[in-house]
DNA sequence: TAGATTGTTAATCGATTAACAATC
DNA sequence: TAGATTGTTAATCGATTAACAATC
């Protein structure tokens, strides 16, 4: 009754162009996966922009309008095929990929990135760790040694890293960034409190744990007249 | 030669009336308080938008626009008093309060969250943290004591604490959650993959790290073309 | 085929930037 | 006062939503 699921894969040809997605979109998608990962470990074959768009909380309007920035991936009368959407996206953000990264900063918050082992399930494989504090020198994480960060150059050669994740003070990130970048790094996510200086063409994903719990205690203290009022 | 720091404190009564703010703008008021804080710290007194811009790399137009939604914090030929301007803004992000706070969750990222001191300097005080682990009953972290889950009820409830970070797994999460609001906890840090569901006089904050790395993939392998043609 | 739902165009809404009069 | 820079209005730009013809 249903397309056969082979149709799907003679659209992507209409998807090849190039043009510049807005950021917003490129936000969205990995929510979109997030929730079409789910659907298909549930088994959930096929979904229309409506279903998706109750479950997720956004209009339908914007799911096809994100999704049409990269091509056809639906078909009309049907709906979206989830295993094939859901493959889709996962290319569209480079999850197809294998990826060489490093983590430098063995604190707690380097260590806690290091022991998730989901990121090594979608890529990313996490290749060494560094510090500047020599008492954590030879240690190891998940059975990955922790090395000074002297040793950075050559090993980002050898290994071609690509990305670093940076869980390190402000300060040592700045320091460490121009390092990683004349060695080839090519993206840096940043966990430290600073918007590093990088020429254009590396990348630099910020995670500013203090500036989100800003916002949240922002949010904490300014709901609703209606709620406020509540109590 | 430039006006006394005092008038300034005439000008709040202003921005007393209150109007939904959007979205946007309070994600940018933590880093416009990031940069006032440095500025600071250098012993800056004063700063007219346009440089704050240049230093900041958005536009002065945004930056005025931006303040004043709060208010005018700022004075025609002078521009903005730095310390005066740090100080609202911090009062606006609700930073000259205080937070009870826990964390659920006691794994390296919980852990991680634990031991970042500067959440107390800003006045976010963790009180407990919690675990469904019984094998963690009893450790401490940075002199806080690991608790069982089942205790959180008479905790949240003892210790009037407002915010929950949530370093669960996604299903741990979405049992806690509830227990949490049920108890009077107003706002959550939410670091687990899933969206929670919760009362709308309750705030959820989203740490998706996860999503964060795929947004960083996403835009290494789709670098400007010009960028990858010199590879 | 008829019904469902996409892909896409057009309308609306909101956010950013530009411009300038107000004013310190 | 004259110069500088804000606060704010108006113009532009971009993102979201609505609507519907195309089509499976």
């Amino acid at each position: 009754m249903f397309p056969d699921f082979n149709i799907f894969a003679g659209k992507r040809g209409k998807a090849v162009e190039e043009h510049e997605i807005s950021k917003v979109v490129v936000k969205r998608l990995p929510r979109y996966y997030r929730y079409l990962g789910d659907l298909l470990e549930k088994k959930v074959e096929r979904i229309s922009s409506g279903e998706l768009s109750e479950l997720m909380g956004v209009t339908a309007s914007q799911i096809r309008q994100d999704l049409n920035n990269f091509g056809g991936f639906g078909q009309q009368g049907y709906g979206y095929n989830v295993k094939y959407l859901y493959n889709e996206i996962g290319k569209i953000l480079g999850l197809d990929k294998v990826y060489n990264m490093i983590i430098v900063g063995a604190g707690n918050l380097g260590q806690a990135l290091a022991n998730y082992v989901k990121f090594e399930k979608r890529g990313f494989w996490i290749k060494g760790i560094f510090d500047v504090n020599p008492k954590l020198k030879g240690r190891t994480v998940r059975g990955i040694e922790i090395r000074m960060t002297d040793e950075l150059p050559q090993f980002i050669r050898e290994h071609e890293i690509q990305i670093a994740a940076l869980t390190l003070p402000k300060s040592g990130a700045e320091v460490i960034a121009p390092i990683l970048v004349e060695n080839g790094v090519k993206a840096i996510w940043n966990f430290a409190h600073t918007d590093l200086h990088v020429p254009p063409n590396v990348i630099v994903e910020n995670v500013h744990l203090s500036e989100s719990l800003m916002q949240l205690s922002y949010n904490l203290n300014h709901l609703e007249i209606t709620d406020t009022e509540k109590n």
